[in-house]
DNA sequence: TTACTTTTGCAACAGTGTTGCATATAGACA
DNA sequence: TGTCTATATGCAACACTGTTGCAAAAGTAA
């Protein structure tokens, strides 16, 4: 199966119209393999309209092709969501890292301990790490 | 000691000048008793400046009078720290709570559990729950 | 009171995110 | 394959938070 039709099916599967601009995003995400910014698309996709890319992360988002990583410095991270997630069931318990250094933010294996507080009903929890990553402390 | 002296001594403790802005704005975070954005501010104080404010809440989270509550939103937050909180010592390591009806955010009494990865170097952890607060469920 | 330092108010700008709308295109079906 | 309809795209424009520069005002210490 080329990396073409592979990136189709991907596409279809999560019930999104495969569009020139959804593979070439699709593609880079598979191939970077790590998390992205939608300034890391504009970088990457220069002759590509900003809003389109905003728009595409969004539809991926909402698809469960992505998912949307919280961070307070404003810029909105996405990354890859497990073979699992469709616009049905889109749900990720896994912690996230930020990297004082080279700045990516990592999507890690292990889950966010779950956390229970008298009288509250908590439905969600985003846990970032920050420090230093494997790369740049090595 | 009236509530207006003890305003000035905490200023003054954290080594900030003592300007009408900064007391009301101090007397509003302790009155209010919870975390309050630059918004919630320009609400409460419709005449003052919008980047007066916006230094108050710098200079109070400098010196260690306020912490900044990170936060996806977009919307910083600011809550009271701790009495032991000061230019030179200022670390938090509580989780907070966000509301998803009221849209208050809390600083929650328990601390982060303490995470390990292998080949990072953590420094640094946040927290954020999301779901049904304690007033709004009940 | 004076002299020095910090804060304030105003204007202006930066960056991200977001919407509306006309046009182009994908996917479905005859 | 050609036609139709819903969806995606490109462009312009806007909303909003955060941020800086600078001159005038105010705080503090001598
Ligand atoms: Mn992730
Ligand atoms: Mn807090
Ligand atoms: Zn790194
Ligand atoms: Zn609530």
């Amino acid at each position: 199966m080329t990396r073409y039709s592979e990136i189709k099916k991907i596409l279809k599967s999560h019930k999104l119209r495969v569009t020139d601009g959804r593979v070439d995003t699709l593609e880079f995400f598979l191939r970077q393999a790590k998390t992205l910014s939608l300034k890391d698309l504009e970088k990457e996709f220069k002759n590509s309209d900003r809003v389109t890319l905003y728009r595409t992360l969004s539809s991926f988002t909402e698809h469960g092709v992505l998912h949307k990583i919280p961070d307070d410095s404003g810029h909105a991270t996405y990354g890859l969501c497990h073979d699992t997630c469709s616009s049905e069931d889109h749900s990720h318990d896994h912690m996230h890292f930020k990297c004082n250094e080279c700045g990516t933010i990592e999507c890690l294996e292990q889950n966010i301990p779950v956390v229970k507080i008298p009288g509250y009903h908590v439905k969600e929890a985003n846990l970032i790490l920050k420090g230093i990553c494997k790369t740049c402390a090595a």
